[in-house]
DNA sequence: TTAGATTTGTCAAAAAATGACAAGTCTTAT
DNA sequence: ATAAGACTTGTCATTTTTTGACAAATCTAA
């Protein structure tokens, strides 16, 4: 998938032949923002993800990825983040990683 | 830096021998904030880089890269984000370059 | 113990995200 | 041309999240 997780929206939405209001009905919102949320002006609130998995049928965790990579795309899009910062952020990450790590052995202890 | 950007503060503020009280005065900060900073509960504010990158004479735009490699490790590690899918992310960022090229050149014609 | 440094808890204020609705444009069928 | 439906845009109240501020606790060294 190498659109934004809005776009990808829309397309499941007119593959299926729904309007903006039908949809944005199944997953309990107002068609205005749901068209904001394809437009990319609005983010799609995560919380929507199993009744938008659930519509189109789609693996949940599978989703949650396409999710989760739209909004780090987006942070390092906005971040106007170079592929060699992303490195370091990674590594940051896994410093994180290990610190929580040593945290819960502390605990253990 | 392979530390959490509040680690990376308070390294700074102990090299320099400042006590939380005399650097959150000079970052216009309550203390106690600063405190939570350093131990990753709070976020340091973006709009204080300025300040902090003077008064330990560092210069903006690395303490920048600093705090955005910071921020996006942060999300890497708390959606769990794995190298692979983190590649993907960076793709969808470079999507969303595009998009943003395309929109320039559409408001050219 | 006491003083200074740091941490933790709490709450109000500020800022950001979301929901809701009205009014607009655009397209298509008649 | 216009009427209807689909979509977009603007605005504002509500909700949620983040931040600032202060009190009280803990910790540490003299």
């Amino acid at each position: 998938m190498k659109t934004t997780f809005g776009e990808y929206i829309r397309l499941l939405r007119t593959k299926k032949e729904l309007t903006l209001t039908q949809l944005a009905a199944k997953l309990n919102l107002d068609s205005a923002n749901l068209s904001k949320i394809e437009n990319g002006i609005r983010d799609f609130d995560e919380k929507r993800l199993p009744k938008l998995a659930k519509i189109f049928g789609l693996n949940l965790k599978e989703l949650r990825n396409e999710y989760i990579t739209d909004q780090l795309g987006k942070k390092i899009y906005e971040t106007n983040c170079t592929k060699q910062l992303l490195k370091v952020a990674e590594e940051k990450a896994e410093y994180r990683r290990n610190l929580n790590k040593n945290l819960q052995t502390e605990k253990a202890v």
